[in-house]
DNA sequence: AACCGCTTCAACCGCCAAGGG
DNA sequence: GCCCTTGGCGGTTGAAGCGGT
């Protein structure tokens, strides 16, 4: 509720820390751990309040940090996770081993955010700033489709970060001794969210690209190559994969998930079907309900918003087993992602070796034709999912 | 050498959510 | 249910560093 008082306190120092200070903290956490950092500074002998304790020891003295340069993997990791994340810098971080949120944060901030605006792409948006570089027909439509992807992304990310939260919770209490499988070596954090996230990814992918390979339908809700409806699309898993991104590491029942997405006709509604034993329905206003769904449904949850009704639900156990295995799984999305939703960063990253590394100002690098436009995009996701399936041992970038 | 402008990044600020009394 | 504390997050700041003139 309150702010804290922190640093306002009399006597406690501010600024950059000495070298002292590093090793007093240091040895105190290596010693006792952090324990409440706000008691920490009087037992450790520091002048410091504990929050600034904290900060110092996650930006900087933790020993799993990684320091330097970031690679050109790492940059595209960022751009990436970007586009899919928005600013949660630590969710991005948490694909990022040993790196912090802080300084992916900074590195966003003073270099990739000005690489993009130089080449002529929306670094909030990650799309081209000139709508010209979608196709002519396609645009009107594409514009009409960027509000209710906005609003979706909005309602997605609510909903994930509430999904990780309590997932955290979840995996806290009840799953200490569940089996990891290819458990990171990092942190509690990056050892739970990124599994979610990669499944989530991979549904995302799976199912955009099967629904443009069907039918267009993803494509279509771009304007690009066809027209704004799509016909209704099913998501259906064998095994569980939590559609959301999620760290969901718990007693999450989802056998079965069952995405009935329509945004055909005049409605647009798009409606996601569960269904299974605990079938449970929820409708919402408007989607950012989204994460309003009821502890009670458990791993059901829906939202209406003026262009997509939405439910979805979560049977079966999600162990990290199951998280990380999507195989089998039966993926369609209707337009609810179109295309246009993962914006233009691809086209940046697919020539990323040579845009991101000079810097140049590429800024009709966007033009193309529907299919490339639907290959772009589809390596997009695909390089996204590689990059977060692949353990930190295995990943180029470490 | 001195000045200036730009960039970088560690650290701080303010807000929020969760938990506990 | 209310209030307070705590930890965490994202946005912002400002000192230090760097390059150009």
């Amino acid at each position: 509720m309150g702010r804290s008082p922190c640093c306002d306190k009399v006597g406690l120092k501010k600024g950059p820390w000495t070298p002292e200070e590093d090793q007093k903290l240091l040895a105190y956490i290596e010693e006792h751990g952090h324990g409440s950092w706000r008691a920490l500074p009087t037992k450790a002998g520091l002048q410091r309040c504990g929050k600034s304790c904290r900060l110092r020891w996650t930006n900087y003295l933790r020993p799993d940090i990684k320091r330097g340069k970031f690679s050109l993997q790492e940059e595209q990791t960022i751009i990436q996770l970007h586009a899919l994340l928005g600013n949660r810098w630590s969710a991005i971080a948490t694909h990022l081993p040993k790196r912090t949120d802080n300084e992916i944060k900074n590195y966003w901030n003073t270099h990739l955010k000005k690489r993009l605006a130089k080449m002529g792409i929306d670094p909030v948006t990650h799309k081209a700033k000139n709508d010209a570089l979608l196709s002519n027909d396609g645009q009107s439509k594409n514009a009409a489709n960027l509000s209710h992807m906005a609003q979706w992304e909005s309602a997605r990310l609510e909903a994930e970060a509430r999904l990780v939260r309590e997932s955290k919770l979840r995996s806290h209490s009840s799953f200490q001794h569940h089996q990891l499988g290819n458990a990171s070596s990092s942190s509690a954090s990056t050892s739970v969210l990124p599994s979610g996230s990669l499944d989530a990814l991979k549904v995302w992918n799976s199912g955009w690209s099967r629904s443009a390979e069907g039918s267009g339908g993803a494509l279509a809700s771009t304007g690009i190559g066809g027209d704004l409806e799509s016909p209704t699309s099913t998501l259906t898993f064998s095994e569980s994969v939590p559609p959301i991104m999620t760290a969901g590491v718990g007693e999450n029942p989802m056998p079965t998930i069952e995405f009935v997405g329509s945004t055909s006709g005049s409605s647009e509604a798009g409606m996601v079907k569960e269904e299974g034993d605990q079938q449970d329905w929820k409708r919402l206003e408007n989607s950012t309900h989204l994460p309003e769904y009821k502890e009670g449904m458990e791993n059901s949850l829906s939202f209406t918003s003026g262009v997509h009704d939405m439910t979805m639900s979560m049977e079966g156990t999600w162990t990290p087993e199951s998280l990380r295995t999507s195989g089998g799984g039966h993926v369609h999305f209707g337009n609810v992602m179109g295309v246009g939703e993962e914006g233009f960063t691809n086209l940046l990253l697919n020539n990323s070796e040579r845009s991101l590394s000079d810097g140049g100002d590429d800024s009709d690098n966007g033009s193309g034709s529907g299919s490339d436009y639907y290959e772009d995009n589809k390596n997009y996701w695909n390089n996204i999912l590689n990059l977060v399936n692949s353990p930190p041992s295995d990943s180029p970038m470490f």
